[in-house]
DNA sequence: GATTGTTTGTCAAGACAGTTGACGCAGATC
DNA sequence: GATCTGCGTCAACTGTCTTGACAAACAATC
């Protein structure tokens, strides 16, 4: 409804600018003519746009590709400025905040965690989370004023009403606080706060599992808690309330025992990492971890096997009913469970196939692909910044003015 | 990504034709010195475009509407010409066509419905449906060329790959067939084919119960199947392949007796309305019409406000899933069931309230209002062609070159 | 090595679209 | 009746893009 307006001359010189830098900014380096073309405009005007933006600082001209055994003068190339902006992301995990930093074109430019112990106060972490993305900001040679925004990410659901941030039950550190305000009173630039999944969900659909596929993707966090991440259209979905992709407390047994969220027999407590360690613990002692019980999966061990597949089998006839509903394009199993492999996918496919309908059946579901420890999560935090600002190319013009 | 360009100064004008024009769509009659204002240009500008619109007999001109208590000149109203396009919607369903139309306004023209017997060949049907359309189209003063789209709405899914429509299992006259192909050789104009029920959906949220309201809704369709439909950011979803908002086949009993559809304990077979008609069977005798249970309840039957609240308490279990992973901002319970108000949704929102999570828990359940019979599905669909015709406005210009 | 063909980037002239400022007009208010 | 306010239109001006022409740069061919 509220469509772009055609408008004035003034308007239309601006709108060029746009089009063209936002051009570049998806399509990556270009030359006048391709660039015109794209643009459906003329080289000419292609040609004044080009020097007003090399004059703003915002696109530099290489000199020439040469020898590149075509017909034709030398192109030259204008690509946008990696310094012109710079897109970060943090994540604030139980005990670890990590940071990323992409350059325009969403490529990665550098990454770190730190640890803050889990009983830390949320300002501390807050601190720690800054101070990580200023030595980040500084080894790229940048500062705060190059950067275009933040995502932060946080566990437990956010209130797009209040800015809150809802009970989680691992890690209350944030439960009740406005994370949104706090760091804008620290940090002054373009903010978005979500949850950690969605973050990491952000991530493997742009540069993990799938990057080039379809638009409509659900992803599947399996870890401590179970999350998710939808996406219609090629757009995250948050929902009315900021509460959407809440699977962990489908109730799948009525009569199942009693969860702390009010609910009874919720996926979470048969298929959340908690309840894996303690189907195991008998076996492995009261020390047993995660890692421990991945490595056992892998080489064979029937009883670990068991035990994740049996998490498949139940994940997957979820899976099956949300297929029913949404019917995406592509399903990405995520979270620190994913790294199962097949002794947890294969299962979870069969239950698919056994319960979904006929035209759901069909849908691809695999493996996350990141493999950079849990970083996933602040990559995509700068990734959802040069997604969803609202007119990046707009936006880098502004500030040049 | 793929912004609207800026362009050349042929797209400029061709840009704020269409803004012009969208905008008198949009937003009814406006003067000239108004639409200056919201679209952001001259007077000028605008009494040349709309100079422009006029000949091409897209505007018309009210002389004045003085006397109005307003300083200055009278003002000179411009509207779109209701003749200049009507969008029509046909609506297949058991035994029925419905036909309806609305002008550029989505202001409803006309409806009306013809039998056509259960046992009629698809082909029948279709043709009983195209002379439905014209003559609605006669009684309205136009004719097929006035047409700006039409979207048909059969029983079962739709393939978007194939275009085929799914099985469904009431109603297999549609199996199989390529709806789409099959209208477009009988008639030459912009076609939608989907399921019944995503009509309705779609009357239900611009004419109905969710008219002004948040742009994520769940309708929830209970009638012989159980179909919903599903809108995110105020846009109706179909899915990667076309096939979402099933949600008649999750399972609710994994022990369950075996469904037609391969799974066991499907909601259908506990909420569908065989089921209703079968649970009071025994009361009411074999020939009892699910109009004569719905009396009964309203009237304080015990047995009949027994088994729908049940199907309250279980479609609401089953809600509460939905709204955990959907979190919409209302949620419509519509098709024949939905007339039996509160003793259908009590025991719905009270199921909610207890499964669903807590950010989810505010969300309003309501009732669907239109009561056009079975003739919601057909405005739905007209509605549909104003809503997704690609750029309506520009589409009428181009017809008038 | 010179010639030909092709594509690029730029320049000057022209066409086109929108704005500015002024004017006449139509109603309300004093 | 005089004045005020806002609407719609006309003429002159400004800004933006395009067209057609040209030099530059590179590959292929003679």
């Amino acid at each position: 409804m509220s469509t772009p307006p055609g408008g004035s001359l003034r308007t239309l010189r601006r709108a060029n600018q746009e089009h063209l830098l936002s051009l570049l900014l998806g399509q990556g380096p270009l030359h006048r003519a391709e660039l015109a073309r794209l643009a459906g405009v003329s080289r000419t005007t292609v040609s004044t746009i080009a020097g007003e933006l090399i004059g703003l600082g915002l696109v530099a001209e290489t000199p020439a590709g040469a020898g590149s055994g075509l017909d034709g003068r030398a192109r030259e190339v204008l690509s946008v400025v990696p310094g012109a902006g710079v897109a970060a992301g943090l994540d604030f995990t139980l005990e670890t905040v990590y940071g990323h930093l992409t350059d325009l074109a969403g490529r990665p430019l550098a990454g770190a965690g730190v640890t803050v112990p889990a009983s830390a106060h949320w300002r501390e972490r807050l601190e720690a989370g800054l101070a990580l993305l200023d030595d980040l900001l500084a080894g790229a040679g940048a500062g705060r004023d190059g950067l275009i925004g933040v995502a932060v990410g946080v566990p437990g659901p956010i209130s797009l009403a209040t800015g809150q941030v809802g009970p989680s039950l691992p890690g209350q550190a944030w439960a009740g606080i406005n994370v949104a305000r706090e760091v804008r009173s620290l940090l002054d630039v373009p903010l978005f706060v979500e949850n950690n999944t969605r973050l990491e969900a952000v991530a493997e659909v742009t540069h993990g599992a799938g990057r080039g596929g379809p638009g409509d993707v659900f992803y599947f966090g399996l870890s401590s808690g179970i999350g998710t991440g939808l996406f219609f259209g090629g757009d995250l979905y948050r929902g009315d309330t900021g509460g959407a992709g809440e699977l962990g407390h489908v109730s799948i047994d009525i009569d199942g025992p009693a969860c702390p969220c009010g609910n009874r027999g919720c996926l979470v407590q048969y298929a959340g990492l908690p309840a894996v360690l303690a189907a195991l613990r008998p076996r492995f002692g009261a020390g047993v971890t995660i890692g421990a019980i991945l490595t056992a999966a892998a080489e064979g061990d029937r009883a670990c096997a068991g035990v994740i597949g049996d998490v498949g089998t139940l994940t997957g006839r979820v899976l099956a009913n949300v297929c029913n509903l949404l019917n995406p394009g592509l399903v990405i199993v995520g979270g620190e469970l994913s790294r199962a492999g097949e002794v947890l996918l294969g299962p979870m496919r069969t239950a698919l196939r056994r319960y979904g309908m006929a035209l759901t059946r069909d849908v691809r579901v695999v493996a996350a692909e990141l493999d950079l420890g849990a970083r996933a999560g602040a990559l995509g935090g700068a990734v959802l910044v040069l997604r969803e600002t609202p007119g990046l190319a707009a936006a880098l013009l502004e500030r040049r003015s």
